[in-house]
DNA sequence: CTGTTAGCGCTTTCAC
DNA sequence: GTGAAAGCGCTAACAG
């Protein structure tokens, strides 16, 4: 006998015995196959499940299914304003095509990301969402290339060689067009700031387009005084003309990134200098780590959303990502391949940053 | 016959078949029941999983046993960096228990979150964390005393009466402390700024206690010129002493907050005035609408967290709630009641917020 | 120490 | 039009 069904939520086999059918009606009921009954069992299923207050359990259908509607997502560190607008993007896209999400906070720490996919698995996902801590490629790779694993895609990082989706922002093409305008303001020297970037290949990518464009426009590193004739731009054609110089700060704490600063503005004394941040918190590193930021004597840019850094300081120059596409272009990428049959080969897909120019560059 | 098991992840049956001994057995010796078990049989139970890469399906646990490991989580409105930061509490309490998280957005709509709170029953949340989008309570309420449900705990937001725990800052204490930096800053005039309170009870709580304080310790409002002697404190006692005048702005829209901060900076020319913000899009609705509140010539305040209050404008002094530890302390509570068997009152816990001081009321 | 059995809530052939 | 029955993967009496 069942165990004292008193205070249990009803289930299909309860609305199957009030209706006095069988479940299989009720099932049929359920996803909309009506052809398969006379109208007036239609009714009285109808109604009884109205008043009985059912509802059927996910969990169960799921277990039958081979989909349970759920996507998991990991993500770096969750404290960051960027992670709430990337999901608030898959929220819209999942929330359209009735997609729960499974979300899971990793802490920057690559193991806990293995954990956190392995749980998520063990949860049955129907695929993944992966905000990489880095330093987890490998996994991620065989991961995504062993089969019977649910499809994943990587969000704001990519790997190499591309095993599986990819969104990102072309941060190639934002680092440049950052550069222009830095050219076209007249800057002398600017200084690519960042944490450490091996394991991260947004980094990677951001450092290696800001070394080549400085080598392309550039005048070189610490030639403070030198005679050059920064950022003329030609009108007639629209191409920036000009020379910059430029330099990588990578530093692993404050006090790190305080000695460089020092040095470099010492280095640099009576140019006129340019700090650009990875990201929002690598601003407020600089502002903690080196305050004479602030004060409105160097420049200042970076890659953090608008609403941030509008205002912040006096209005900080950036590059916004648009996280909330971001994450809906990857949340509606997944979906297509897990549930609309898409098997098109994996992508990378880079989303362009928008520039926002505010008083930090234009007002120095 | 089992269709094509070929590619699909091994169930306990294939261990036990694998292994030569029943399900059972298996089952005990995922939950550590070694007792029941020969020294040998567990040996070779351990060689197999590893070889065949087991992994308990926690859907087919769950259809099981009563629970899921899952809570839900509606947020108010995911993109707002406070959202991010109650998650990222939840997160590190939950992982610490072995709990998933299923979140959903509700885009600041009470018909989406009664939909998202029944969504996640159907996937038989074990509790539920609701950030309330607000105008809910009735549903809330009622659901919350409906038995059969599961917990609930509502998050910078409370119901009344208390028929649920709910997780909020001491808003009123937060409230006075800031007036009284106010005073002690001898500002003259201090302006609570909010969005339309009526259905959030976070803001009606701020707002009562800045009424209650401005009639304690005010002077009317609106005296321009009036000789107050605003901001002495008492040094035997410590008590903060002199006269405050002040008044409450709603606001619906970017112009209606325009003409409402025009009209009264008019009526309190000459004196010192402080806007209050509730919250950091109120502090950014108020630089859209009103520029000049940037130009440091009017003080500001508002319920923000320090990461985003330091370094926006010249630094605004804020009431930091420290979602994290809300996030953390709402889970804590729910997980006890759900799984340590907690029956005690459902209880209304107040955590203070930090009073933060930066230029924006010291430097005016 | 170990296995048999029934069943969680649902879906899906297959048969009438 | 409708239903019986088997089974998804796992658990838990109960019986040895």
């Amino acid at each position: 006998m069942r165990q004292s069904k008193a205070n249990r939520k009803p289930s299909i086999a309860d609305v199957a015995a009030a209706v006095g059918v069988s479940k299989t009606t009720i099932s049929r009921y359920l996803h909309g196959k009506y052809d398969y009954m006379s109208a007036e069992t239609k009714e009285r299923i109808d109604a009884t499940i109205e008043e009985l207050g059912y509802r059927p359990n996910k969990m169960a259908q799921s277990l039958k299914a081979s989909n349970s509607h759920l996507i998991g997502v990991t993500i770096a560190n969750i404290s960051n304003p960027f992670s709430s607008q990337l999901l608030k993007g898959m929220q819209a896209e999942c929330r359209a095509r009735g997609i729960q999400l499974l979300v899971s906070d990793v802490d920057d720490n690559p193991a806990l990301e293995r954990a956190a996919i392995e749980s998520l698995l063990d949860s049955q996902v129907d695929g993944l969402i992966v905000n990489t801590a880095g330093d987890n490629d490998d996994y991620l790779t065989e991961f995504a290339t062993k089969d019977g694993n649910p499809p994943m895609a990587t969000l704001d990082r990519f790997i190499k060689p591309v095993v599986c989706d990819c969104i990102t922002t072309d941060n190639a093409a934002g680092v440049d067009e950052m550069l222009d305008h830095l050219v076209a303001q007249r800057f002398d020297h600017v200084v690519f700031v960042t944490q450490p970037a091996a394991a991260i290949t947004t980094r990677v990518t951001r450092v290696t387009a800001f070394r080549s464009y400085i080598a392309a426009h550039g005048a070189a590193a610490g030639a403070a005084g030198a005679a050059d004739i920064a950022g003329a731009v030609d009108t007639a054609t629209g191409a920036i003309s000009g020379t910059i110089s430029g330099e990588v700060l990578e530093y692993n704490d404050l006090a790190g990134l305080a000695t460089g600063l020092e040095r470099i503005m010492a280095e640099q004394a009576g140019r006129r200098v340019c700090l650009f941040s990875n990201n929002e918190d690598g601003m407020c590193d600089i502002f903690e780590a080196y305050p004479a930021a602030l004060d409105g004597h160097i420049g200042l840019c970076a890659f953090a959303t608008k609403r941030w850094a509008r205002y912040s300081g006096r209005g900080i120059t950036c590059l916004d990502q648009n996280p909330v596409r971001m994450g809906r272009t990857c949340a509606a990428k997944l979906a297509a391949r897990i549930y609309d049959g898409d098997d098109s080969p994996y992508e990378l897909l880079e989303l362009p940053a928008e520039l926002c120019v505010y008083a930090s560059t234009t007002e120095v």
